[in-house]
DNA sequence: TTGACATAGTTAGTCAGCTAACTATAATGT
DNA sequence: ACATTATAGTTAGCTGACTAACTATGTCAA
């Protein structure tokens, strides 16, 4: 994501602005703070569950695995979901079933595709990592009442339609 | 960053508060609208920049070397300043040179060192891509007033502030 | 009914980040 | 003054993403 630690002053900003008419200072610090701060959120949450031998990736498959009645998808259903490419996901899929999370599961219905299921120890591992998750995330967000969780909601939506913006 | 696509609905957070007492809906929720928001604007601007021969890591440290009056910095100067490695700032650098848009320049100072400095090449493509990026940002914030943005900045700053509970 | 196309999953190779180890040079303390 | 320690940069090898190509199986229309 941002890299950048070195986020420019409002002096730098008005120095670019000179050279670069188009330039929205507030606009820029806005983008770059919001980027600083996600970045920062996803790095703490990796070193959160990397306390359990989890990184991002094969967490969200063990969730999108327990919110399925069944406890079961398919790699490609996981992969689109998880929002990762089909190649990703055999190896997501792979290190979950060395560590015994998940297990493949042939079908005879369709003999190309594969069913992934969580394991009772998976599970035994959500329980563990989920609740510690959502503590810390409870208090990470507890100066935010519901009113100013309400206005960021508001505000991601309306940056989120601009987004095409950059794209065309 | 965050990978995940397919963000729980009201009904999925619900159904995983009853097994998991300490989740606070509104916060996962708000949490991962940050998260997925900034990780669509940081690949929007990786297409941008793509446009141009450049990816972010690249782009930084042209824009770092364009902040110092001299143009020309340290390696081990810009990898604090663009929060990478020492180790990943001589492939940035090394790539940035074949493309000729930065040079090494070795001086007698302290012979370990190294000075990098833009070429004109290297404003050149800066004088190119500011301007779409800067353009395009504008746009993308067009609907944040000033008062939004203020809040904005106001919000990250209390979840900023938070982070340090992920990490204890 | 069979040739063309579509789909599911995997494999191979690339890329930009990382850490750890290394070389060379400089600074420091006894 | 010289051994130790610190600093600057690079190299080598690891990781988890990616794309592209491949195997196997299923679908469909002439």
């Amino acid at each position: 994501m941002l890299q950048l630690r070195d986020l420019p002053t409002t002096e730098v900003l008005t120095k670019f602005a000179e050279r670069y008419p188009d330039a929205d200072i507030t606009a820029v610090s806005s983008f770059l703070h919001l980027l600083r701060v996600a970045t920062d959120l996803s790095i703490a949450l990796d070193a959160c569950l990397s306390k359990y031998g989890l990184l991002q990736g094969r967490w969200w498959v063990l969730i999108l695995l327990m919110r399925e009645d069944s406890r079961t998808s398919t790699p490609s259903a996981l992969a689109d979901k998880a929002g990762v490419t089909r190649a990703t996901m055999t190896g997501l899929i792979d290190g979950l079933e060395q560590s015994g999370l998940v297990v493949r599961v042939y079908t005879k219905d369709d003999r190309r595709s594969v069913l992934i299921s969580l394991t009772d120890a998976g599970q035994a591992k959500l329980d563990v990592v989920m609740p510690d998750y959502y503590r810390r995330l409870r208090q990470c967000m507890q100066a935010l009442n519901e009113e100013k969780r309400m206005q960021l909601q508001q505000i991601l939506g309306l940056i989120n339609s601009g987004i095409a913006a950059f794209i065309e």
